[in-house]
DNA sequence: GCTGATCGTTCAGTCAACTGAACGCAATCC
DNA sequence: GGATTGCGTTCAGTTGACTGAACGATCAGC
């Protein structure tokens, strides 16, 4: 390491890629996607992602063509195929589509902000989004990631994982992500509440992510021996939440997780 | 589908790529998209793309590595990855966002259903909607692509074109893709619709894509000389639709697409 | 207007990725 | 049951992609 600063670790040291150059453009992917502004010069892109210039131009040039990224002057950005292919897939996925369907007719939460979302790793990313509480306006859109420890439906979520993978993920002392006060500060404290989740079979959030609101959350039963966990949850303002109506919304989001988890009802 | 899948000419023969396996890559994410199921085999892509498979395999492995691409069992299908870079492209518009807040506030349409679209080629893709109307629910998502002949918003947008370049797209008998008994059919049809839209400011569909269903669209001023198309379309019921009506949701329409044409509004 | 730095592109040499045939394996057909 | 078809993987040879330094262009500073 003659150079001292290392901006991160981008290359990959031990395993040897069978296809570097693809390797290295979803690189380039994820590092225009990780930037603040979104928009990224040749060089900028050289340097972060630790591959020579001209290199870097020959698949930011392939990447262009593809459509996978844009030219603008002499800035990049993310292209807008990107939008088809995460359109693709979210379509294929039957699940979307049936989570409209159901919210849609639902009785309770047909007028509420539901949402699904999968994990990935230490977070959730959100899936869809079905509106039907036209005062509850989530700021997080689809395709946003968010810890599992900050919602409810990240703890749903985990909470299915074996207690060996969660210990491992969480040890008593980690630090984990604080949005609010109320917040989860340690692994040892999503634990206790990991507990509680498995024997009541929902999960909750109490302002931990966002003061005034509150969350509730259940777990999809995994749809065949593949696929990803998906997880649906409730949104609903504190001030208005009352445990009567948090019981009939926990019954419908039980109701259409095993709908999702059995599918051709 | 724009292309129907040719099974002889998947490679670029003249032009060589500067990074052909980001090339082939890409080639292989098209093939999933638009493949029927989502889901193919080792052998299913070789055969599609036109690689040999032992190339594709490592194609294959490469991008499962970066997510772009998720294997189960012998099938793959597009990864998860594509829906955190498409959340991240659309996160980056700020027109997105402002649309949002727009369609909140406005007096008419908040209570329609509204979305904002970009051109691509001879086709529009959706980039948000706003679903203000509970009676009108559209089968298009987010992503989704549709020929500029079949819809408001794609005509709006193409008006905004070079005449050259519109004469060049769509001859006097050019064929269009047919959805409805009102669909366009011919380019010379078309033009002597966008003719009409110049003048009058905003495009219409009746029941061309859909039946029982209407259209308005405007396009918006591009903001910087560089940056995609966009245009804004409102889709309403055809038994419940008046002129009056239409007035109004026009002028909300142009005036959200005269702020996002000129942004710090 | 000149200097300095920074940016993106070009080019030839070298190394590594791609090819294609052969392999093991599983499911299918007769 | 045996044969056959199709799948995905392996491996060595050869072609083609990647490197790094030098080039011209652009912009900021004095």
């Amino acid at each position: 390491m003659a150079d001292s600063h290392a901006p991160a670790s981008p290359e990959k040291p031990g395993a040897a890629s069978p296809a570097p150059a693809v390797t290295r453009a979803a690189a380039v992917l994820d590092a225009l996607a990780a930037s603040a502004t979104g928009r990224l010069t040749l060089s900028d892109l050289s340097r972060e992602v630790g591959i020579p210039k001209s290199s870097t131009s020959n698949l930011l040039l392939a990447l262009e063509e593809a459509r996978l990224i844009s030219r603008q002057g002499a800035e990049f950005t993310l292209g807008r195929k990107l939008v088809e292919l995460g359109a693709a897939y979210l379509g294929r996925m039957d699940e979307v589509q049936e989570f409209y369907r159901y919210c849609e007719q639902a009785s309770v939460l047909s007028r509420e902000t539901v949402r699904i979302a999968m994990l990935d790793g230490a977070n959730v990313i959100y899936l869809a989004r079905y509106e039907g509480h036209p005062a509850v306006r989530l700021t997080s859109n689809i395709g946003d990631k968010m810890p599992v420890s900050l919602c409810a439906v990240g703890k749903a979520l985990v909470a299915r994982l074996n207690w060996h993978d969660i210990e491992e993920m969480f040890p008593d002392d980690a630090e984990l992500p604080v949005l609010t006060p109320k917040s989860l500060r340690t692994g040892a404290e999503l634990k206790a509440q990991l507990r509680e989740i498995r024997e009541q079979g929902f999960a909750f959030e109490d302002e931990e992510s966002t003061t005034g609101v509150v969350c509730l959350a259940v777990s999809v039963p995994t749809r065949g021996a593949h696929g990803p966990s998906l997880g649906l949850s409730v949104t609903a303002l504190e001030a208005t939440y009352t445990p009567e109506q948090g019981a009939q919304m926990v019954k419908e989001l039980q109701e259409l997780a095993h709908s999702l988890g059995n599918p051709m009802g």
